[in-house]
DNA sequence: TGAACTCGGAGTATTTTACTCGGAATTTGA
DNA sequence: TCAAATTCCGAGTAAAATACTCCGAGTTCA
């Protein structure tokens, strides 16, 4: 039931991206020291979340990652499917893979249920939330 | 973002008991076949249910496992934290660990209200909300 | 007394997560 | 035009968590 580092990382970098929004884009370099995260690592998070058109890149001298959309547009569900992969609390549930119990399974339809409520309830949430309780 | 084997095991596990809820116990050897689980594994998770009071055993010959309160009263929550642990989003939010940025970490106010939103849904859900989805 | 059970501790195998490494391509500024 | 700063990409490795197994001992009942 735990989100992998990888969602915890990149939802902080997007952080700062949201800080830096409509300015000069963000380095791995930066982002990484901010938020004492593998430099190498990061950079792997970064790229996957521009595979996901939540961020762009600019390359060279001065470049760095921005936010592709506004804050206020990016929802946690975004993030963490973009990271994490789909949001499956049991394997049931992965569309890549197939339930091993065909039919008659017991405990589906109430996972299905929490994953349903789960995956609404953190495309409800965006950064812009994230940044408003931040300062608390 | 997944509940482990252990706790999807040990749910359908709890169906089948309370199903004989107020009757005989039912062994290891009956619910793993039910379930197709692997025995010993299975034995684990029952000792853990046990050790958290959600079951009780009798020991011996026609022993086997009973659920120690009525399925109305035993939530997804209890089950889950019983076999996986404390229900913590990410790491910063488990009470055995600590969070390794001490203060002004960006992310933990979002997470823990995520986190707390999970709990107590998983804690609105019993045993018996499983049984009546069960037939549909 | 022996068959059908659970108990408990210690192990192993597999899978997933969390990273690293190195070389190529791109952009900018001196 | 060249060197520094950056991302890109593919392939790897290390560590941790999960998913199990095994075995000997204790209980209960017929």
């Amino acid at each position: 039931m735990r989100v992998t580092r990888k969602s915890d990382y990149g939802l902080r970098a997007l952080c700062t991206l949201a800080r830096h929004y409509n300015r000069e884009p963000v380095s791995i370099g930066q982002l990484s020291a901010e938020h004492k995260i593998p430099e190498p690592f990061l950079e792997k998070i970064m790229q996957e979340l521009r595979e996901h058109g939540l961020v762009e890149a600019t390359h060279g001298r001065g470049g760095g990652y921005l936010l592709k959309k506004r804050p206020s547009q990016i929802s946690l569900r975004e993030i963490v499917q973009a990271l994490d992969g789909p949001i499956a609390l049991v394997t049931c549930l992965d569309p890549s893979l197939k339930c091993a119990i065909e039919d008659g399974c017991p405990t589906s339809p109430i996972w299905e249920i929490v994953n349903h409520q789960l995956e609404e309830y953190l495309a409800s949430l965006t950064l812009s939330d994230v940044m408003k309780l931040q300062g608390e």
